[in-house]
DNA sequence: GTTTATGCAAATTCTTTGCAATACT
DNA sequence: AGTATTGCAAAGAATTTGCATAAAC
């Protein structure tokens, strides 16, 4: 996806194509994993930090983002598939490495859908597993 | 489960049973949803946070307690029921209400099985549903 | 007597906000 | 002109550690 095409997703998904939330954006398209602040901050040097949690904050609002807690100590991001967090096209589960610390995203594994009392109102979900990864149990 | 039966449990998961141990477990013991450093640190007064927190990190460790993160700022705590994290009996979802800010245990909600590659080793799980509960609904 | 547990204080880590300066409409 | 965005600095919130004292074995 190019420059032009990023603008017009995001003026799509209602926010403003500035630079800052346009480098964003092609970082977390070019990731392969979900990324933190930190991450970001190195990715996107010399941007701000309080300008990256900005634009992730709006992208979350906007649900253009997944915010996704994996017990490490701060929060990653990683761009939705799908605008509606309900598709099942844009529900996936995670794995995190206890040994290395690397998140996963378990595209392939099918999730069962799980009926709650119809009177919770879901919004997002996260599942997460937990373990050793197969890099690191060798 | 009176004093006694405190020690001999925490004896029988492999913790000495000191004073403070035996009352973070009487607290975990008498709680009905998750709960964070922070209220344990208001129900035990004036037992230390320091103190608190070592006794948790010792409990998560020998899979007395389950860690849980919601999304909200801090890490919640409950017992674990049954000692092998792996068993169905042990595996429930919760739901965080984002307008109270409360953790619910969904116990009756049965969780499908779900496989993953069996390269990878699963330690814990965690099931984290999302968004308004039944009291913040009306 | 040596190891283990505790309390106090402080360090750490990560997130979030205040505010002035800049850019956009 | 007026609103929205950005960068810098600092505040906030929660967890984690250092160290000296006290308790347990």
């Amino acid at each position: 996806m190019n420059h032009t095409e990023i603008e017009k997703t995001l003026i799509a998904k209602g926010v403003r194509p500035t630079p800052n939330r346009i480098l964003v954006m092609k970082e977390l398209m070019g990731v392969t994993r979900p990324v933190n602040l930190a991450d970001l901050e190195v990715a996107l040097a010399p941007m701000d930090k309080a300008s990256i949690f900005r634009v992730l904050d709006l992208f979350a609002r906007q649900d253009i983002i997944h915010v996704i807690e994996d017990g490490s100590r701060s929060f990653k991001y990683e761009l939705c598939h799908n605008r509606d967090h309900h598709s099942a096209s844009d529900q996936h589960a995670h794995f995190y490495c206890e040994k290395c610390g690397k998140l996963t995203c378990l595209d392939d594994i099918p999730l069962p859908p799980i009926d709650l009392p119809r009177n919770y109102e879901v919004r997002a979900v996260n599942f997460m597993f937990k373990g050793t990864c197969p890099e690191c149990r060798d």
